[in-house]
DNA sequence: GACGGTAGGTGTACGGTGTACACCTGTCAA
DNA sequence: TTGACAGGTGTACACCGTACACCTACCGTC
């Protein structure tokens, strides 16, 4: 898995050949297989060689994130300002959906590499082409916040029933347990059954996280046609306070 | 810092105790410094004790996270739901901007532990009784996101000029980097032109948070009226697969 | 052809992490 | 008096990122 001839003679390494390496091991095992130890192995290397093509984890991470960035695809150019930030944006989806590590790295990064900068300049472009102004543009993405990189905070994210424990818990605690949830959470219950159209027994399998996703997406793209027409301007902002 | 009297017969530890000081600790010196060492130190006792008050140190965030949000300010009942889920949010958001870690600590969290489902079934409950449905209620939280947690991911967290290096730049490196940066990233240059009314100087300041995140609650809560007011209902939702 | 610089892989070591496990000790009920 | 047990201790292990010295194979130059 590691070299390419039958002995000796490797491919030399290049910071390239880790971070697709480090893609693959994070899309094969988990993002934290992604060890310098476990990278280093994966490239038939000591951990030590890696730091000759990288300058450390975190780039590591960045290089990962910017490659994730690499697959969205550009939109139709024929697409409106409407369509083309949707498009964008759910092409940005599949590629996380595809590397699932991907969301986790997306959040804990804080540099903004030239690929970041460079994505989210084609999303304010797409924008400001479509006629918004700057200002407003550079709230909707705000707005957005990270639906642009193809995913939103899973607030739901773990069955409703609260199934922890060791071993399996008796019919009667199991209603027990429902009839304390019902008690105090009537709201999610609620929430819960409506989703499963009333059938309890598929609570556990969660949301569909794309109608959601898409649902919460043409909501703002709504409210960013509706200013866009009604003509908001920066007067709507109140003054800053200097700091 | 940790005993109580003079010498000898501390205070007991408790798991309220061990999670307030670790909230005492990260507040002052940041989450990386609450490691079960560090916090054991603060306690003034050897690491391996915390065990006997919570299970791990997973635990020991959740039971930060369930403190940040047992500070949230209920609205006051004379609110419709706008307002109250709009007082719940920003009281939120005061609670995590008092505690800046909180942020990373919520957006890690796999669990959602009662307090954190009470403050849901909250939420949800605001929204019920203003007239929406459990179903359009599902799909609104999902797209407020975190934002019910009272922040947003920080998308233009860093200035967008890249300042990085080690020793100050000359004069004109500045000035090529700043025409680079203009050249690739266009329309960031015309947003942060326009955040700081043209005075590019001030583009190292960020944007006004306060401002981003009340502009997108109030965003999503105005396309929230509008399909609450048109009668929204799950009829507008395509089919799901089966899984 | 000898030589020196250098790019790139190696080995060792340090300080940090979470936590399993055995142990000890003081308190309190029986 | 005894014995259980809650709670604090000490040691140890496996892992992490990475600083630093080293070694080795190549390559252009004299």
């Amino acid at each position: 898995m590691a070299d390419s001839g039958p002995e000796g003679r490797r491919t030399p390494l290049s910071r390239d050949r880790v971070l697709r390496s480090a893609v693959a091991l994070a899309d094969a095992s988990g993002i934290d297989a992604v060890s310098m130890r476990g990278l280093a192995q994966e490239l038939g290397v000591v951990p030590m060689a890696l730091y000759k093509h990288v300058s450390g984890k975190e780039q590591v991470i960045d290089g990962m994130v910017d490659l994730v960035i690499g697959e969205f695809e550009p939109p139709d150019p024929a697409l409106d300002w409407r369509g083309a930030v949707r498009s964008r944006v759910l092409s940005a989806r599949r590629a996380v959906l595809r590397h699932p590590w991907a969301r986790q790295a997306i959040e804990s990064r804080t540099h903004r590499s030239p690929t970041v900068l460079g994505y989210m300049d084609a999303v304010a472009g797409t924008f400001i082409a479509g006629g918004f102004s700057p200002d407003l543009t550079h709230h909707l993405m705000h707005a957005l916040g990270n639906r642009i990189w193809g995913f939103t905070p899973e607030l739901f994210a773990e069955a409703p029933d609260p199934d922890r424990g060791a071993d399996p818990p008796t019919v009667e605690a199991q209603q027990a347990m429902a009839r304390e949830f019902a008690e105090r959470y009537p709201h999610i219950l609620a929430i819960a059954t409506a989703a499963t159209g009333g059938d309890l027994s598929r609570v556990g399998q969660g949301c569909d996280e794309q109608f959601e996703f898409e649902f919460a997406l043409d909501l703002l793209l709504d409210g960013a046609d509706r200013l866009r027409r009604d003509g908001w301007s920066s007067l709507h902002r109140r003054p800053r306070p200097d700091r």
